[in-house]
DNA sequence: TTTCTTATTCGCACGACTTGCTAACTAGAT
DNA sequence: ATCTAGTTAGCAAGTCGTGCGAATAAGAAA
């Protein structure tokens, strides 16, 4: 995603306006690799433009993944996540507490898909699950099993 | 997924009853490649067995996940679809009609992240987007944007 | 600065998907 | 045949996201 500043003006070359609201957002967004909800983003937001709608936020989001300046992460399990990072990466996700991180991964390349000649593959997505540090400690003191999905990722696993 | 033979003594052994509604769907699901979501399954379900709940269906897949017998795929863009294939696969997903397709891929362990030496990794999903070769065609005929996603993947990117 | 046009915001209703709850039911053991 | 614990059905409710429309405000024009 482009600065604020430079958003800013590609808001405007469009016809779009500049308005407060979008101009917190586009702060808020901007190098951010916590790949945010739109509500853990509009709670951000509330608490610095007390009355911002999360409708609005949605709206904004939907806006710069149209214009390309985000995207939309699903690994399923609940909201949408959104990563403005634009550098071409792929994503890791800690099956306990759903942490997404980013990661640069080699050898994508040389991937090769068997018995889909008849697709036109324009992009290829990588997604690593595992367990963080934190969580892996946190695992050796209690005696959670592995293989126990995410309330986060995967809310319909446990009962 | 094992046979509906299979499964049925698992369910057994496991202390749960093997009911007519499971019966079914576990013939509907047993080598289906469709990725068909719960309302899918349903549909097919209710034509075999009308009556039979929609929520037997969730019921039962989150059984079926929980005992390692199928997994879900979430390429975001709405319900959730299921995968009863436990190969080692990946999957191609079609962004006009949203079909999602079994596809071998070789090179996955030549990936290498980098910069996540605190996660230990299990698994890796890798999903290809393009264009079926059906798509392809329309899109010749019609004046179909490149990269408009589809509705069934990303409903929210075309208003 | 004031006016005007048009995009935007906000909030509620609504829709899609999924789960919680529970009374009635039934598979499978005794 | 009986008993009991697991299941089912179906409706309510929860979560996530969008449609809609009245009120508002950005930015252009006067």
């Amino acid at each position: 995603m482009q600065s604020p500043t430079e958003l800013a003006a590609a808001y405007r070359s469009q016809g779009r306006k500049l308005t407060p609201q979008r101009q917190l957002l586009f702060q808020l967004m901007h190098g951010n690799d916590k790949h945010p909800t739109a509500e853990a983003l509009f709670a951000e937001a509330s608490a610095q433009m007390p009355g911002i709608s999360l409708r609005t936020v949605y709206q904004t989001l939907n806006e710069l993944a149209e214009m390309g300046e985000l995207q939309f992460i699903d690994i399923g399990g609940g909201a949408t996540r959104f990563d403005p990072n634009l550098d071409d990466h792929h994503h890791v996700v800690c099956v306990d507490c759903g942490q997404i991180r980013d990661v640069h991964v080699s050898g994508t390349a040389a991937l090769k898909p068997v018995g889909i000649e008849d697709f036109t593959i324009n992009e290829v997505g990588v997604v690593f699950q595992g367990v963080c540090s934190t969580c892996e400690k946190s695992r050796a003191k209690s005696n959670k099993t592995a293989h126990v999905k995410s309330p986060a990722l995967q809310a319909n696993v446990s009962k």
